[in-house]
DNA sequence: ACCTGAACACCGTTCAAGT
DNA sequence: ACCTGAACACCGTTCAAGT
């Protein structure tokens, strides 16, 4: 009877708490293709089924996921001028994009009603209301300016998706891609011309310039508009 | 031996283009969820083992799948004005993105150097060349047109996925969600008062309307910058 | 109330073996 | 050259049964 072990104490159970941490932490290591239910299980040392007494599925769990991370996002200082704080917003939140790629997927996939997804959609309708927006106006501006952020994020991963496949496999991937780049110089003048000047530039320097790029001129447009009332 | 059924001829042998045709179609009607290999090769009367002959893996199915409606985008005339051709290409370019849901997942994830993404690429930096861009500031120019089509058609999707989850399940869910919302309401005035009077528009014009609006700031930063030199 | 263990109906991928 | 059939190592989800 003493090799028997204890009953595990009340504070063994899990907490929602606990799974969407695992999960988050699986998903920034490994991406949606490892993060499984039996997996975040063993992490916790439990059965898979035991998830589905906190948890509806694993749809929910990564609900659940997309808004813990979408608090990481910083909400700008009130007191800060349009442009810079609506620019500090977009920056943040690339950045908190960026940390955990995975997200990108669930934003066009999973519905996104939750509390920290509605306080950044808050905190963004503020600081365009005391611009000087209102209405439909209001809506759109704040479209444009988080439409430009997870576009600019995706732009960016599939950057670096392509990357990784050209530097994985360099010998091969090489000589076949010398034929294959030959015929893009030939019937892509412009193309070819670019991708011979952006060939040795850093993608995360590259990429954040081109953010900068965007959002300005979108911060200009919104203003002009803005001295046309 | 009459009983014997007669040998395969040649012709039923698999095409690189059956599989992706009927990939995309798969992937239309049912998203990612929908497609495993033994669907697609059941859909074409064959073993799952089969289609590893023409494809390295399901990834790669993906990738062509993903090129192949690329193809898709519409090229406007070379001799329009070139806001006028850009704003055509980004509005195929969304339309396109709408058909095919799923590809939005793709775009992010897989590499994307297939010869319809390059030729659209292609295209638009031809336009925006033309318009006076160059160097560091034409690569910065396209991405921003880009990144906001797919940023938009992002956002679109997932509002859709919302409106789902709240029509699927009526009874209840309006019942569990009525008290929530009533802390919305309470907690983020801004939110709260947009969402009342965006209650019952139509979700593909009103998408529609700030996919405009934002291109339209778009374009008028970009024309800001082409006078400035 | 909370978890296990086993089961069900699936996956992607590999590979000998056939034709 | 092209395909089958079977196998391997996985999945998400359910649910009686335990404690």
């Amino acid at each position: 009877m003493w090799l028997r072990p204890e009953r595990p104490p009340r504070d063994r159970r899990l907490e929602r708490e606990q799974i969407v941490g695992v999960a988050v932490a699986i998903l920034d290591a490994e991406g949606h293709q490892g993060l499984s239910m039996r997996r975040v299980a063993a992490e916790l040392g439990v059965t898979a089924g035991a998830l589905y007494w906190y948890v509806a599925n694993k749809n929910e769990m990564l609900e659940l996921a997309l808004d813990a991370v979408l608090g990481e996002v910083q909400v700008p200082d009130p007191g800060m001028d349009w442009r810079a704080a609506l620019a500090a917003l977009a920056h943040s939140h690339r950045r908190m994009l960026l940390r955990h790629p995975w997200v990108l997927t669930d934003l066009s996939t999973q519905p996104n009603l939750g509390p920290n997804a509605l306080a950044l959609t808050e905190a963004g309708l503020a600081i365009l209301a005391g611009a000087g927006f209102a209405d439909a106006d209001l809506d759109a501006a704040l479209a444009a300016v988080n439409d430009h952020v997870i576009g600019a994020v995706a732009a960016e991963l599939a950057w670096r998706a392509t990357m990784r496949t050209a530097e994985t496999g360099p010998g091969e991937w090489l000589e076949q891609a010398e034929g294959y780049l030959r015929r893009i110089r030939e019937n892509h003048p412009m193309l070819a011309r670019r991708m011979a000047a952006t060939s040795d530039v850093d993608v995360h320097t590259e990429s954040e310039r081109r953010f900068a790029f965007a959002l300005d001129c979108l911060l200009d447009g919104l203003a002009a508009r803005l001295r046309r009332r």
